[in-house]
DNA sequence: CAGCAGGGGGCGC
DNA sequence: CGCCCCCTGCTGG
């Protein structure tokens, strides 16, 4: 925010990673989409917009097809090769296996997605500095370039297919950042499979003649090993403020350990966990923009306020799209949906202690953290999340018989109880 | 003092 | 693990 002879710029800090991440959640929350991706029978509503601007194949598409909503048929695509592709237009990154990496770039050169198959713009500079890891530096993805990123260079260390052992690559690695498979992943990664029910809705969905979509030369029928989309990386929280400075990653990792005895002693712990970030004020600016765009039951896992800025580089990894069944049907009465993310804060350390300041004193707490979907809170439990986003939904089910008072939380109209009742209050 | 909201303990599933 | 209940701290009238 700068101020020149009394003009005032007000800037919205993280602007970009923020509107990337909105996009994403509209996806999920199927809002807004306008066109519905169809391949091996399952049904991806998208938006135009994000597809025309990742790949001109589908901005000339979409200008020679008139309909309102139309139903683009891929019949060349791999259904996980297609969800993989969104999430790298969405969100810019994806995870894939190394094994699957030859037939996702060439569906992305079917498509034509730029940074993936097109030059979008001089890729040089870029790529030369794959080592960089661009991504886990703290340049807030200002700019949402596609950006082929090898990834195959880092999952060569590991080992693939479902059951990906906890990351055990060295602190150091700079892969951190991106491909933890929790182990409550896996959990997850099961599910993926089952995702056509939940798009059935689609198929009998009027919308107008689908646009059979073949391309030219694809012959791919390659096994189909789905993309392991429970590649994700989990993201933390972080207090920049504590930041030491260096660069970034303050951000921690806690792949795998979730499994249990591989208490790995000190280092993780040495980067201290969050405390609450500025919880009682929400960026005005991002709220606004969650109830404008996604609604109050949308923007699940917002973790953004701007000020953040270096201490997490936007969700990148943050993929519902991956763990979530695509859509169901019903998302659920309004204001009560409880999606939210859970960041597993998994040190291997059993809790140490029941003190209100464990937060402050003990960074070795396993917990988990349910980030409300409106501000940067995050509750210890569900339940306490559920409340809490009663205070944004305003969402007051605990009416006073006896007047018209009503709260959001039972005890405490239990409390105002009392002064009808004529019990002595505290 | 009333209202609001976050944290934590206890208990049942 | 999640829900219910309660404690507690803060704020405003």
């Amino acid at each position: 925010m700068m101020a020149s002879d009394g003009m005032l710029s007000l800037s919205w800090n993280n602007h970009k990673a923020t509107f990337c991440h909105i996009l994403s959640t509209l996806r999920e929350k199927e809002r807004y989409t306008d066109v519905t991706l169809a391949c091996e029978g399952k049904f991806y509503p998208v938006h135009k917009l994000v597809l025309s601007t990742c790949s001109e194949y589908f901005e000339k598409m979409f200008e020679h097809t008139p309909c309102k909503h139309p139903v683009v048929v891929l019949k060349d695509i791999k259904c996980a090769d297609m969800e993989a592709l969104l999430s790298y237009m969405y969100d810019g990154v994806v995870s894939v296996l190394q094994q699957d990496l030859a037939r996702l770039i060439k569906a992305a050169e079917l498509l034509q997605i730029k940074g993936l198959a097109v030059p979008d713009e001089p890729p040089l500079k870029e790529l030369s500095k794959k080592n960089a890891y661009p991504w886990s530096s703290r340049d807030d993805r200002s700019s949402p370039h596609p950006k082929r990123r090898r990834r195959e260079d880092m999952m060569t260390s590991t080992s693939q297919g479902s059951s990906l052992p906890p990351p055990e690559s060295p602190p150091s690695s700079p892969q951190h950042h991106q491909e933890s498979n929790q182990s409550w992943d896996h959990s997850k990664s099961h599910s993926q499979d089952q995702r056509e029910d939940g798009v059935d809705q689609r198929v009998g969905d009027p919308v107008e003649p689908a646009v059979e979509f073949s391309s030219p030369k694809q012959e791919a029928s390659h096994n189909q090993e789905p993309v392991d989309e429970s590649l994700v990386k989990e993201e933390v929280i972080e207090g920049s403020e504590d930041n030491q400075g260096e660069g970034m990653d303050s951000r921690i990792e806690y792949g795998g350990m979730g499994g249990g005895d591989s208490n790995t002693g000190g280092e993780e712990q040495g980067s201290k966990f969050p405390h609450q970030l500025d919880t009682k004020h929400p960026q005005p600016l991002h709220e606004a923009v969650v109830e404008a765009l996604a609604g109050p039951s949308g923007m699940q896992g917002w973790l953004g306020t701007g000020e953040l800025g270096g201490g997490f580089s936007m969700l990148e990894g943050y993929s519902e799209d991956g763990n979530q069944e695509v859509h169901p049907a019903s998302t659920g009465p309004h204001g009560t949906q409880q999606s939210h993310q859970m960041v597993e804060m998994s040190t291997c350390h059993q809790r140490l202690d029941g003190g209100r300041s464990r937060e402050e004193e003990q960074p070795l707490i396993t917990r988990k953290l349910h980030q409300c979907a409106y501000c940067s809170f995050s509750a210890y439990t569900p339940s306490g999340l559920k409340e809490h986003k009663r205070t944004h939904t305003g969402e007051k089910p605990f009416a006073c018989p006896y007047c018209s008072y009503k709260s959001n939380k039972k005890f405490n109209l239990k409390l105002h109880l009392r002064i009808h009742t004529g019990v002595a209050a505290k």
